[in-house]
RNA sequence: GCUGCUGUAGCUCAGAGGUAGAGCACUCCCUUGGUAAGGGAGAGGUCGAGAGUUCAAUUCUCUCCAGCAGCACCA
């Protein structure tokens, strides 16, 4: 019989005969190991402990200590074990696919009555029973006929479809525990034993389409998550609770930032708080893109639909677009909105988007190329008609205000002013408490417009850019727009998810279908390139954002009430109000509390209110002329001279960039 | 939009086929208290909207609206 030689971490090798399973050489090295083992990784692939291995490999033996594969296969194994523990207690349920994903897995499956939170109990309880009976896992590899022919036996027509879309080369694997069957490519555990049984918990049911796909049927997903230890559990369930805290929609409501309601759904009702801090965060962004070459423009909410049909949304997203229909022949006196008269209906939609109304800003006079690159920002306010399950907080709006600039410019301008763009960005980012972020390049897509020739000198342009400020990117192939390719810039918050709000996009087409040109220096009239881009996003997003970032304890200077004076004493009332106006003449956001309550409660309440700084102020304050400092979150206060309060919170308001 | 769940006081939530309850918040009174909830009293609800079943519906059924989770979508 041939031999293969297996390498193992180590470098030590020893010869065994082919087709040797990793479980054996396991067992050839110590009984120990046989049993704790759970996979292996062969020529650096993840390898089941029963396939056989018919070449000189290198070979690395796994058990739960190796963080990685353990948790994959824990995962792996548990999907499996809740889709035969689901078939066990509803044997009409068809199963369909289940993968591992961060943190756990789902699995999908077709089943007519809908799963109830409580099922997931008796789930849980069966999985376990499956886990102690410790079944060994098997597997075989089978030839396509016959795999379809018993999921078809089986009533199983999600997997014969799964057969027909894996490519003809792959071998098909089944694997079973207990009378338990299912198609997998594997690797899986040695025994349904190895699982922790006390690691995992499943949390939510959900619809999800077949294949992702909304035209086909929608089948039910249970979430489930595992982990190696009850520790990494109970830590991670923690951690979700810590998220949840972070929920802006929660905060948004406790700290009095904004409302919705559903006259309005998905538009935001901002609070004086909550305007508070859009308007300071709107101002700091003035002021950065007036240093940064901007012009600021407005332009009109209501627009006809004859530019939507130019610009070619009209075609695309009628359907994401509010209408607006207006009988312009109502004299006003006898108005009826509702009534129609067909011949003088205008139909607008309110704009979903400012690029069209800039093109129109753009092609007012004649432009010079000396007008070049001409700088167009507006905080735009647009409404999309998103569908109703997409919305989510401020998060996810139908009303909300973009950062929003176009810039006109000549071919070879779009490097200098990608660059540009990057370097503005990322000092924003910085400044408002983001230093991270990365950048994905979105090249060429399979339908598009143009010539390859432009096409390359694009992309090339955007990419010398990124690499002209000394930038990382990933590529994004194909995920660029019909019409040229694009830039988006994810950032990471303080919890580690990561969120695209900025966005770069070159743009020939919209100039060519409104009809923008410039004299070129040639005197004859040129098509401008035009550079769609934003660096929040939306305000509204991004304010979510930033609340959940900071879990509402914004920067002092983004922060709506900045300081509240409290009164320990009602003795020391006035003195409370004179700290207030004078903290107020120095342009900071400062509150009177002269209620007749104690000092506890009011420290709990403005804490709870996140409140970045209490002053508190009771009879030995008025006499000195001090005032005691809390900030949120510390438990030690401090002693300052009113003087220096002010002068201290008066340069601790100030926006970064004025600083 | 799809699947499932939810909708009761400003907020968080109990409750039941015979027209409602708690805690916090709110108002008033007492209390002037030194850094995360002092005490007492009071007021507050067309039980998401509409229809149906019933002697009787906030409770059961249906439709709609909104929210939540996920999926799909995101110019």
């Amino acid at each position: 019989m041939a031999q293969v030689s297996l390498t193992f971490p180590d470098g030590n090798s020893r010869s065994y005969d082919a087709g040797v399973t990793p479980a054996q050489v396991a067992a050839d090295i110590s009984t120990s190991l046989a049993k704790k083992a759970i996979s292996a990784t062969v020529d650096g692939k993840h390898w089941d402990l029963q396939w056989p291995i018919e070449a000189d490999a290198s070979i690395a033996l796994h058990t739960l200590q190796d963080e990685a594969q353990a948790n994959e296969l824990i995962r792996h194994d548990l999907a499996h074990i809740m889709a035969r523990a689901v078939q066990e207690i509803w044997p009409d349920t068809k199963v369909t696919i289940g993968p591992v994903i961060e943190n756990g897995w789902y699995y999908d499956f077709d089943r007519s009555e809908p799963f109830t939170p409580e099922d997931l109990g008796l789930i849980e309880k069966k999985m376990k029973e499956i886990i102690n009976k410790r079944d060994a896992v098997r597997t075989e590899v089978w030839d396509r006929a016959r795999a379809v022919k018993h999921y078809e036996d089986n009533g199983e027509p999600y997997k014969v479809e799964l057969i027909d879309a894996i490519p003809g080369d792959e071998p098909l694997r089944m694997y079973w525990h207990g009378d338990w069957q299912d198609l997998c490519r594997g690797p899986h555990l040695q025994n349904t034993g190895q699982v922790p049984g006390d690691s995992f918990k499943l949390m939510s049911i959900a619809g999800a389409y077949w294949r992702g796909d909304s035209k086909r049927p929608m089948l039910q997903r249970i979430y489930g998550v595992a982990f190696r230890n009850k520790e990494q559990l109970k830590a991670h369930l923690t951690m979700l609770e810590e998220a949840a805290k972070r929920d802006h929609r929660k905060l948004g409501r406790e700290m009095d930032l904004f409302h919705m309601q559903e006259e309005a759904p998905g538009q935001v009702f901002w609070h004086p708080n909550g305007w508070t801090v859009y308007t300071t965060l709107q101002d700091y962004m003035r002021r950065k893109q007036r240093a940064g070459g901007y012009r600021e423009i407005n332009t009109p909410q209501v627009v006809d639909r004859k530019l939507w049909e130019a610009s070619g949304h009209w075609d695309k997203y009628q359907h994401h677009m509010f209408i607006v229909e207006v009988d312009e022949s109502r004299d006003g006196e006898n108005d009826d909105a509702s009534a129609k008269n067909r011949e003088q209906t205008r139909i607008n939609a309110l704009k979903p988007m400012n690029c069209p109304c800039h093109v129109q800003v753009f092609n007012q006079g004649l432009k010079s190329y000396r007008d070049l690159p001409l700088r167009l920002a507006e905080f735009g306010s647009c409404n999309r008609f998103e569908p109703s399950g997409a919305l989510h907080g401020i998060m996810r709006v139908r009303g909300f205000t973009q950062d929003d600039a176009h810039i006109f410019c000549t071919e070879d301008q779009i490097q200098a002013e990608c660059a540009r763009f990057i370097d503005f960005l990322a000092n924003i980012y910085e400044e408002l408490g983001f230093p991270e972020f990365e950048i994905k390049f979105a090249t060429r897509p399979e339908k598009r417009v143009g010539t390859e020739e432009s096409w390359d000198y694009v992309e090339g342009a955007l990419e010398n850019a990124i690499k002209a400020v000394g930038r990382e990117y990933t590529l994004e192939p194909g995920d660029g727009a019909f019409y040229g390719p694009k830039l988006d810039f994810y950032l990471t918050d303080a919890i580690g998810r990561v969120w695209q709000c900025g966005t770069f996009q070159v743009d020939p087409n919209l100039p060519e279908r409104l009809g923008a040109t410039y004299i070129a220096a040639d005197g004859a009239k040129h098509r401008p390139f035009m550079l769609h881009r934003a660096t929040l996003g939306s305000f509204e997003r991004f304010i979510g954002i930033l609340i959940e970032n900071w879990e509402g304890k914004l920067p002092f200077w983004l922060a709506p009430r900045q300081v509240v004076v409290a009164s320990i004493t009602s003795e020391a009332d006035d003195y409370v109000n004179e700290v207030v106006t004078k903290l107020a003449a120095a342009g900071v956001r400062a509150e009177a509390d002269v209620r007749n309550e104690k000092i506890n409660y009011k420290v709990r309440e403005h804490s709870v209110g996140k409140v970045p700084v209490i002053l508190a102020v009771g009879a030995r304050e008025v006499e000195e002329r001090t005032v005691s400092v809390r900030r949120l979150g510390e438990k030690q206060t401090s002693m300052a001279t009113l003087d220096e309060i002010v002068a201290s919170l008066t340069a601790e308001a100030t926006p970064p960039d004025l600083r």
